[in-house]
DNA sequence: TTCAGGCTATAAATTGGATTTATATCGTGC
DNA sequence: GCACGATATAAATCCAATTTATAGCCTGAA
């Protein structure tokens, strides 16, 4: 029949070892003399041989005593590393976020959001990758990652959803007459040149309807894969821009300004998270922290400058 | 404040990981279900965190749940391992001894002795060094080793002495006529070619003073520094030789016959043991073996073949 | 739909091991 | 010889773990 410790007992095996004596231990532990006395006692029995040999009212350590001494740091030692450990978990001062996020949020917003969030925490790890907005679907599906910020998908069971519907804004150069206006329509921007992204883009295609609507000339001067390189071409003067709330509110654009459109053009944004598991502590953390920027994001007003 | 974990915490949470369920934890471990349900609790309490996400009824645990797994299997683990070596060391199946004996005991007395305490126990170590009786005394009182066979020192603080009275006898060709005595005296080894020990050897000493009372002629043919080569001498029918009792008990002696002598030679063998610091209790094992073979030499008689 | 049977959580009562209180014994040093 | 400081032991006390009892929830079968 083996033995069965506990941690106390090991504790103050360690401390009368350390003190040389049980009434010095049970001072520093706070019990009394008889309480740290048959703990040792009962240790011993356990152990089926005795541990200090008695004479003259002291205790001397046998060599089993010295032995079980070095086992029992180890074990108290390694019981230590994992409460420092997983209450660290608590503390979010440990853990791993894996982020994917979208190329309008990829450029600026994520990385300072995130910047943010981990400040102070150097020991959380993070793995943040931009992918297409189908792609990351994909990621926060299979659990590859834990965070995905994209282009609202369709409701898929694997996923949990959370949309945020994010207006895009006009950017125009400062100087720019139009810039008086606190809100634009297509009339304004008849014929006017326009950076925008691809045609497949569904902002791009709500665009096009929305000066079509109009009878309004869209005129597409810059075709772009992001809306991030429009800011310095409308900053140089050479053209407006639709561009996503995400960069417009986050991304420096020197020389620019943002002003309403309508009828509004309004990208889905998604949260995207995977169902069934249980997040982390520190990506449900980073999840809510994420999820207040969306929201502020989200109500921000344009103002005229 | 850090959290204060109990080993019946972690075997608690392990086996709930590992059965996916309370109610199945419970059973293996011999419990109701609402003394796990708690003890979980408890230590979410103590963790700050959750680490299950219930639904359902259900537990899902978290990736905290997985590492703390494998932390809690770490400390357990090593636990374990300690229980497992300190109750070898109550059984007998570890420990070192360290063994010093005089020549006399080191030819065959101890290495029999130490072999068959050793039968059965493979981890446990020995280190068995012959030395002069003089030094083993200082190896003992220094602590370098755990017994010492040697002949008695003075008394000294630092080393117990257990004495033991071990009657020389005469070692005689079976052939020779002599053999037909049970006793030997001075007078009957009258001129008797004889192999002996050094001059200095208290042995020797005093088989020459036994020779002087009684006047008769003592014949040293050979002189040896240890008793065993004398054996096969005597064995060859070269000589008859005086041999301490350790030597004749256990020492292979074709051809060689035994008797008593009187006046009675006798060596002072005695156990050494380090005096103030407790003995392993391998160590006291081992000397209570050797004290009862020690004891079964001196009381064996002499009995004629 | 309802019911049986699985799961978990919670409250109250119980238990048992650890602790305190109280006391005895032994040695040492003054 | 006596105070002091050590350890051991017994009895009382306390607290945390456990059991008992119960309720809620979900699933699958009738």
């Amino acid at each position: 029949m083996l033995p069965n410790l506990t941690i106390r007992q090991l504790q103050t095996f360690r401390e009368v070892m350390r003190s040389g004596s049980i009434s010095e231990a049970s001072r520093t532990l706070l019990r009394t003399q008889p309480a740290v006395s048959t703990m040792i006692a009962n240790i011993e029995k356990e152990l089926g041989f005795n541990l200090f040999v008695r004479e003259h009212g002291r205790l001397t350590p046998s060599p089993e005593a010295h032995y079980f001494l070095e086992e029992a740091e180890e074990v108290l030692d390694r019981l230590d590393r994992t409460v420092r450990t997983m209450s660290e978990f608590g503390t979010l001062d440990r853990g791993s976020l894996r982020i994917a996020c979208h190329p309008a949020s990829s450029g600026f917003f994520l990385p300072k959001v995130l910047a943010e969030f981990l400040k102070g925490r150097p020991d959380v790890k993070a793995d943040l990758v931009m992918r297409s907005s189908q792609v990351i679907e994909d990621m926060i599906a299979s659990q590859e990652f834990d965070i995905g910020l994209a282009e609202t998908p369709r409701q898929r069971s694997s996923i949990r959803i959370e949309p945020f519907r994010l207006e895009c804004v006009i950017a125009l150069p400062e100087q720019d007459p139009l810039a008086s206006k606190d809100v634009l329509t297509p009339a304004d921007l008849e014929n006017y040149p326009m950076a925008m992204l691809f045609s497949d883009h569904p902002d791009t295609l709500a665009t096009q309807r929305a000066f079509a609507q109009c009878g309004a000339t869209l005129n597409r001067r810059f075709v772009l894969r992001t809306s991030l390189p429009a800011l310095p071409l409308v900053g140089a003067g050479l053209c407006g821009a639709i561009v996503d709330r995400i960069t417009a509110a986050t991304s420096p654009a020197p020389g620019v300004v943002f002003r309403r459109f309508t009828p509004v053009i309004a990208s889905s944004i998604a949260l995207l998270l995977p169902a069934q598991r249980p997040a982390s502590i520190l990506t449900t953390a980073f999840r809510d922290y994420l999820r207040q920027h969306l929201v502020q994001v989200e109500n921000t007003l344009i103002s005229t400058g």
